[in-house]
DNA sequence: TTATAATTGAGAATGATTCTCATTTACAGA
DNA sequence: TCTGTAAATGAGAATCATTCTCAATTATAA
């Protein structure tokens, strides 16, 4: 697929949702898509600029907000201070396990976790829009890390 | 039990846990153990002011804190723009559906979620300290409000 | 081509949270 | 009971991701 089509096919996905596709949010869209994984806003601008795609800040935060209100992009909060976007594929959803070592984040994803949500919605009677589910700890590479200096701060000290 | 009594055994919860038990410390432990359920650094700072309790804004996210790392208390993020507080009862873990109209957050626990949770985390080989699953959409009573505005634009509109 | 409503850029403003530093406090040891 | 000191606090300044403002630009319907 040449260039113009894909830019083509991002600006039918904007105007199918109501947005005038402006080559701001084609960019940003694209830039999602061929990233796959989340990113932060200023992470974005960078690499836009990177492409020599000159664009404000403020219509980066703007862009995004709307992609995420009309559902084709997913904004993530993992409590460290700032948002995170993700292109929304809609049928692969995942959650997010974050090492608070080094701040690795791991995806999976868990139907019968889906599923129980499901059946928490419908006995509160909720009309669920998303979830997100965030598991803090410790990760595999961490932990042996950790084992080691432990071991080091034993001998050192005995 | 006596006010004072109350106070010292929360004092020494504080020295159990290494932190000097100081009024603005008991008092915060204490404000947070009576309300029960999450607040805002300011709401807390507003509570005890009320209660003509003098205290700086700083101290009060210092030992929010200091309180949580210990795990004396829970931070929760649901993505809104604060922090939120609460005292960590060990034996009563709960997730959260929040509604995107009223804000209103409705509390809830579910063994299975906590087992399957459980594991991902072997599978990965990731030792989790916690975790927080918040499901958003809209409430019962809201959804209700809903049906009638759209019934009467529909009978406005025709 | 033109009118106009939506969008953008640049930088100022916001606001929750953190930082700084002088003052105060808890408490171990005398 | 007093004293030294390391930890904690208060007040307000600083931070910094995000939002706001408003004049200039752009997409598009007529």
């Amino acid at each position: 697929m040449t260039k113009n089509n894909k830019r083509e096919n991002l600006a039918k996905l904007l105007r199918e949702k109501g947005l005038k596709p402006t080559v701001q949010r084609i960019s940003i869209l694209g830039e999602l898509k061929r990233l796959k994984t989340h990113i932060e806003a200023e992470e974005l601008f960078y690499q836009l600029r990177k492409k020599n795609f000159k664009i404000s800040l403020a219509t980066i935060y703007r862009t995004l907000d709307r992609l995420s209100q009309k559902g084709l992009i997913k904004k993530l909060n993992f409590g460290d201070g700032y948002m995170r976007y993700e292109i929304n594929l809609p049928d692969v959803h995942h959650d997010h396990l974050i090492c608070e070592e080094c701040g690795k984040i791991i995806e999976f994803f868990n139907p019968e976790i889906e599923g129980l949500q499901n059946n928490i919605c419908s006995e509160y009677n909720f009309q669920s829009t998303h979830h997100t589910m965030i598991i803090r700890g410790i990760c595999e590479d961490c932990q042996r890390k950790k084992k080691v200096k432990t071991r080091r701060k034993v001998n050192n000290n005995g």
